[in-house]
DNA sequence: AGTGCGATTGACT
DNA sequence: GTCAATCGCACTA
C-alpha cells in the first residue's frame, strides 16, 4: 500500500495570496493541473470555508461532453467569460457543480472542481453537508459544492477578486499528478483529461482510475 | 408547451 | 453491486 498521506497545514485565508488572472493558464487541460493544490475559499456569513483542490476534469474546446460544445445559453453564459470565472450549474436536479471558465472571453471552455481536502471551516462544512464523516465532506463535485453552499447563485463570480467565492495559492503539489478518463460522461468518454493529487484520499471516484 | 435527459448522490439488495 | 430521486434546461414542434 502507498504510504501514509500528510494533511496540508492549515493556512490562515485571510493571509492567503489571491490566484491573479494572470497566474491562471489560458489553456483549459494546463489550468485542470494548475488547479491542483491551490486553494478554493468560501465566504459565509458566519465563517471563512476553505479547501485545496485535488481533482479536476478539463472541459476543452469543440469538447463533445462539454456544456459549451452547442453554443451559448443562458445556463453555461459564464463558461465564455474571461478565464477565472465560475460556472456552476445543477446537475441532475440535485447537485450543483463548480467550474472554472478558461480559454479567452467568448470561447466555451473550463475545469470542473470535482475533489477538496478539506482545511477550514469543518464545521461549517460537516453542518452543510449533514454528514460527520471527514472524507465524505467534499470528495465529489456536488459534496464539495454543498459543504461550502455553492449554489447557481454564485454563477459568474470572478475567482480572481476577493468575495463570496475566491482562489488562493497553495501548497506546492509534491505528490505525483495522476491523469485518467473523465468520471461520468458518455461523449468522449476515454480522453484522459480528468487529473488528480495521487494518494489523496479525498479525490473522488472509482479505484482503479486514481492509481 | 411538451418532452427527455444528465459532468451525482444516497439508500438499498 | 443496483437504482430512484429530482428539476432546470435544451430541444422539438
Amino acid at each position: 500500500m502507498g504510504r501514509a498521506y500528510v494533511l496540508t497545514p492549515d493556512r490562515r485565508s485571510d493571509v492567503a495570496a489571491l490566484l491573479a488572472r494572470a497566474d491562471l493558464p489560458v489553456d483549459t487541460i494546463a489550468l485542470a493541473s494548475y488547479l491542483l493544490g491551490k486553494v478554493l475559499v468560501r465566504d459565509l456569513p458566519e465563517a471563512v470555508v476553505t479547501g485545496r483542490i485535488v481533482e479536476t476534469e478539463a472541459y476543452v474546446v469543440g469538447d463533445a461532453a462539454g456544456h459549451a460544445y452547442r453554443g451559448m445559453t443562458p445556463r453555461n453564459r459564464a463558461l465564455f467569460l474571461e478565464r477565472g470565472r465560475a460556472y456552476v450549474y445543477l446537475a441532475y436536479g440535485v447537485s450543483s457543480m463548480l467550474n472554472v471558465s478558461s480559454e479567452a472571453a467568448g470561447i466555451g471552455a473550463g475545469v470542473l472542481v470535482r475533489a477538496l481536502e478539506p482545511l477550514e471551516g469543518l464545521p461549517i462544512m460537516r453542518r452543510n453537508r449533514g454528514v460527520e464523516r471527514l472524507l465524505d465532506l467534499t470528495r465529489g463535485p456536488g459534496r464539495l459544492a454543498a459543504a461550502l453552499r455553492i449554489d447557481r447563485s454564485l454563477d459568474g463570480v470572478d475567482l480572481c477578486q476577493r468575495g463570496p467565492l475566491w482562489l488562493a495559492h497553495g501548497a506546492e503539489v509534491a505528490d505525483a499528478i495522476g491523469q485518467s478518463a473523465r468520471i461520468g460522461i458518455s461523449q468522449d468518454a476515454d480522453r484522459p483529461l480528468r487529473f488528480y493529487v495521487k494518494g489523496s484520499p479525498f479525490v473522488s471516484g472509482p479505484k482503479a482510475l486514481n492509481v
